[in-house]
DNA sequence: ATCGTTATATTGGAATCCAATATACATCAA
DNA sequence: TTGATGTATATTGGATTCCAATATAACGAT
């Protein structure tokens, strides 16, 4: 990022996912600037962009405060992640055989093995990954970039809601969509995704997680700092 | 929309709509701000909302630009958008024969008169249109605004390349894809959307037209300073 | 004509200032 | 005590001014 903004929007982005900053938090202009060693101005920008993004709610002369999802934006969002997904399974179709489907199924694979490992933390991040992989596999930059968008919003959701998952459920899920693109059984994939993300979202609202205690602004943001490449 | 930089944002994205400013065109802060009556921090902000949303480019120390898309960048966005009306025609199939669905039916009716009869404004608007109204029977906001965005970006071919197409074909196209959603062939119909979309693709790489001399910024934006509701 | 140098203009950003307004607080009435 | 009202304060939205970095243009030398 060449702008001092999007490295701002960059770092709170990364705040927000690793869910330091969680749904409701005010983000004060004042604060941050001080907190992250640039002016107001730069500060704004980059909340105008998070707020482009969805990631942030701007009101006005009240000021930004991390976005909160309500039911009907959360299913919505699901859906259109769904429609994504779906697409891009049809557009994967051609991929079939090349190093990134042998690379992706490896992937999905490993994730396999943490889940029934238990190892919840290696199988969640592998899972999340799986669904990036699938949309990078249709080779558009664009789907791939509203992915992402609609990716990022959907954190919002893991820093209110505590889920449930059956990790070995989901990763079998993943395994049988590779195998169903491959053996070109395009429609039944794409039930499946929509299966998929439908169980995915119905975990989440099984249970409401205790309220986690926010964090001091100055505080959330500190380890997203120091900018790695 | 509540802020000034918003209010900026929307006139100058219906400058770029209404192709007064085409791909390329240079948007100087200092320039804009004069004519338009607000700070230069007001302009960039605009600019950075619309950097967000693809109809600007900005190049760090050069400036803001109206965006080019390439080739690829093209076909990507419309495939983008074939993705999502085929996710938008598998949830429309629930909303046959509601209000909604008899009013789209009507409109893409209109157009094939419009069509036939040569009215080539009209029907150009009304298959615009078309597109818009079948994602949004779907009823998510979201793949409606992902959409939305979509056909802005595209917006900027029509100020580069000039494009013959036939209407009557793509009028009676889009009866023919209400007819298979109606009959509930949702594979066909959207076949057909992502052949309809192939059409017009190629439609406007037939022939470039000629280069349209860009206008000054200030009579470009003149006709959008009135903000209407 | 080509290359290097200088001059100029523009951007990116900081600091300061101010009006509008939302929130908090205090005061007062029931 | 509780509710309503008015005041104080803090924050935002924006304007203005200032400055460094840098891209572009103008210019001159070879």
């Amino acid at each position: 990022m060449s702008s001092r903004s999007g490295e701002i929007a960059t770092i709170l982005t990364r705040a927000i996912m690793g869910q330091r900053l969680t749904p409701g938090a005010k983000l004060g202009e004042r604060e941050l600037a001080e907190a992250l060693g640039v002016s107001r101005i730069v500060v704004r920008q980059a909340l105008i962009r998070m707020a482009e993004d969805g990631l942030v709610t701007i009101e006005r002369n009240r000021g930004a405060f991390v976005s909160r999802l309500s039911l009907q934006e959360t299913l919505q969002i699901y859906e259109a992640m769904t429609v994504i997904e779906q697409g891009a399974a049809a557009l994967a179709v051609t991929r079939v055989g090349t190093t990134a489907w042998a690379a992706i199924r490896r992937q999905a694979e490993l994730q396999r093995q943490a889940a029934h490992d238990s190892n919840h933390g290696l199988s969640d991040h592998l899972g999340i990954g799986f669904h990036f992989d699938l949309v990078r596999l249709a080779g558009n930059r664009v789907l791939e970039d509203m992915h992402a968008q609609l990716t990022r919003r959907v954190t919002l959701l893991h820093s209110i809601y505590r889920s449930e998952f059956d990790q070995c459920a989901l990763a079998d899920d993943h395994l049988r969509i590779l195998d169903l693109i491959e053996k070109r059984q395009l429609k039944k994939a794409q039930d499946l995704i929509a299966e998929h993300n439908r169980v995915i979202v119905k975990g989440f609202f099984l249970e409401e997680s205790e309220a986690k205690r926010p964090l001091p602004l100055a505080e959330a943001i500190a380890p997203f700092l120091a900018t790695p490449a």
